[in-house]
DNA sequence: AGTATCAATGCGACCACGTATCATGTACCG
DNA sequence: CGGTACATGATACGTGGTCGCATTGATACT
């Protein structure tokens, strides 16, 4: 899921330029298994402007080969997305892990929901804070 | 709910003190029914510093008498917390227009979620985008 | 292969949102 | 009425992200 290969098809097939900056950006992100900064990424990329490493995980975005992930402090930080599709994810406030998990029953109340309140639906963001299993094995 | 008294009260109830810019700051949100950004909270209040804003407001969110409101595209905004408790957001990204619902389901289906994936939940935000009602019928 | 075109890049300035520091002011308690 | 601890305002700073613009380079066309 989600390679650099699969990736690089991505781009192509939706009319954007293979760069070798993207390309680098890809490498970096595949490496990585952790939630990272643009900042951090940056860094790992010395030769590539800040701005550029911006848009590109905004395209990644778009992509859905990246996702954003809000903290609960107002943090923000980026994941490969693994699934590539809708989820939403588990946050420790201790590690910084980040899970991805769907829920059919999830959605299906956000649904109701919404149609409860003759809202249109166009997308919803469902966080859960709190602490990890592994973290809760440690204290 | 949530009247400038009542929040005076929770103020003094709680230990904080009752200064001239905190009840500046709970008129100005008690006289406005929109999301608001902290900038144009500031510039209503031009004799009030910028720091001591967000301070008050920060404040406000831990006696829930404010809740924070993050966007679609990133920005937040601050409202009034009408109930005064744990609720969700029906964000309309036509006219800025922010709804609070509650629903027991969806509150069961996050924690579900939670114990299956063994992480001890803390919190979560949950947030809808779409357009509400009287959007849909302008268009 | 040669070239034209337009998207993508890098740079630096800039903006929004929020926090840290610290000297001064003031609410509240006795 | 005074002391003290908390709150304030000014300003500097930090982080996350965008903008404008001149230059570069990927791709399509021949």
């Amino acid at each position: 899921m989600s390679t650099t290969e699969e990736s690089t098809e991505r781009l192509e097939h939706t009319g954007y330029r293979l760069t070798a900056p993207r390309r680098a950006v890809l490498d970096a992100i595949a490496g990585s298994n952790r939630p990272f900064t643009i900042e951090e990424l940056s860094e790992r990329l010395p030769d590539i402007g800040r701005a550029t490493v911006f848009r590109t995980i905004k395209l990644l975005q778009e992509l859905d080969i990246v996702c954003r992930v809000p903290l609960e402090d107002g943090g923000i930080r980026y994941e490969r997305s693994r699934s590539g599709r809708h989820h939403h994810h588990l946050i420790c406030s201790e590690c910084g892990s980040v899970t991805e998990f769907s829920d059919p029953i999830l959605d299906e109340a956000i649904e109701q929901n919404a149609e409860t309140a003759s809202f249109e639906l166009d997308g919803h963001s469902t966080e859960l804070y709190g602490r990890c299993a592994p973290c809760q094995r440690l204290s």
